[in-house]
DNA sequence: ATCTGCTATAAGAGCAGTCCTATATAAGAT
DNA sequence: ATCTTATATAGGACTGCTCTTATAGCAGAT
């Protein structure tokens, strides 16, 4: 279970709460990851079971008391197992897809609409990614060791590249209906590589 | 759900059992909507609650009776609504990049290993997916109006660029890491576009 | 003769994740 | 004064999906 890993690799960085965890979460790994609050408790709470983190509890006088979570060895070489272990993903679910494959049945008014929406999403995505890549570049947000960080913004790098192919899918998408290629049935030609 | 309006879809083309939508969502919509057999059965009961559906008994002598399921006019009405709408996507899971992020605790070997296994997955899919647009492009597997064809392979050709995408910067991942690039910690550029 | 594979349906158990709600305190805004 | 935001934890109910198992008959292979 990733979110389980994903908890014990923030906790090998330092101890966290459960409150902390949620905001770290959102901060970093939100875009491939996202994790409820209440889904964090509960998986805080097994993981303690497992012998894979200890609680230490903080009394305080101005807020809520705080339960701070430490990583313990076994936790870390359950992480480490986990990171280090090859699987194969099964496939992710994408109702977009869904829609367009049976998206015959609307107008081409219809589908435009639908495919701009989303190409939109797409654009807002990457400027918020590039805003971040443009942190990095500027030296902003520098924290931890380099070679965690190099990981780190690879994931960042992931999602732009990602967010490009798919818009660039919709946009040739959208040329296509525009030029009513749909007359002539499917083409499927291989995408263009690119390199950087 | 898009699972059910997945199998409303495919029932606007005309009646399936069970058995046979299983199949046929295997070899069109698998790689974006996987299906499990005893959930595809289980929808089917709602939709025919929610009268989406209507069962037709087939008595079979050499095999097991069919229970085949017909579209009612509510069905196509809900698929019509649902295949219209603007949806936004909540952010897809990828444990991978959960590994990816996490990657710094291991060494470079390991590293490499766990991307070129990744990369290998892709380069059987893409080749896989090319396979499949080749018979497009031959003539062969063609059914349905070409309007609908169009839009089932545009979702290939979704998953063709996605793949491509997701190697690319795999390989660029794994240049850079050979280069030693997580030395000067992080560093993200924005990825080439590119048209056809 | 037995085994595997195909056709055909469906329930049971369980898990990950979402949404909602509850509890409690304090700072700051309207 | 009241509302909102922030800090802090956690249970209840539900949904979607997966995995396993059960039933049942027939075809073809070993």
């Amino acid at each position: 279970m990733s979110l389980d890993h994903a908890i014990l690799g923030f906790l090998s960085y330092g101890p966290f709460s459960g409150y902390d965890l949620k905001k770290v979460f959102d901060r970093s790994v939100r875009h491939f990851w996202p994790a409820d609050q209440s889904q964090i408790y509960r998986t805080l709470t097994r993981l303690g079971r497992q012998r894979y983190v200890e609680v230490e509890r903080i009394a305080q006088e101005d807020r809520p008391n705080r339960k701070v979570y430490h990583i313990t060895d076994e936790g870390r070489e359950e992480l480490r197992r986990w990171v280090s272990e090859t699987r194969s993903e099964n496939a992710a679910r994408k109702p977009f897809l869904v829609q367009s494959f049976f998206a015959g049945m609307l107008n081409d008014e219809e589908i435009l609409g639908l495919f701009e929406a989303r190409a939109q999403e797409l654009r807002d995505r990457l400027e918020t990614y590039e805003a971040l890549a443009g942190d990095v570049a500027e030296g902003k947000g520098q924290e931890g060791p380099p070679r965690e960080q190099f990981f780190w913004y690879l994931t960042l790098d992931n999602g732009i590249w990602n967010a490009q192919a798919e818009l660039d899918w919709l946009e040739d998408a959208m040329k296509r209906i525009k030029r009513k290629e749909y007359e002539q049935g499917g083409r499927v030609l291989p995408a263009p590589r690119r390199e950087r």
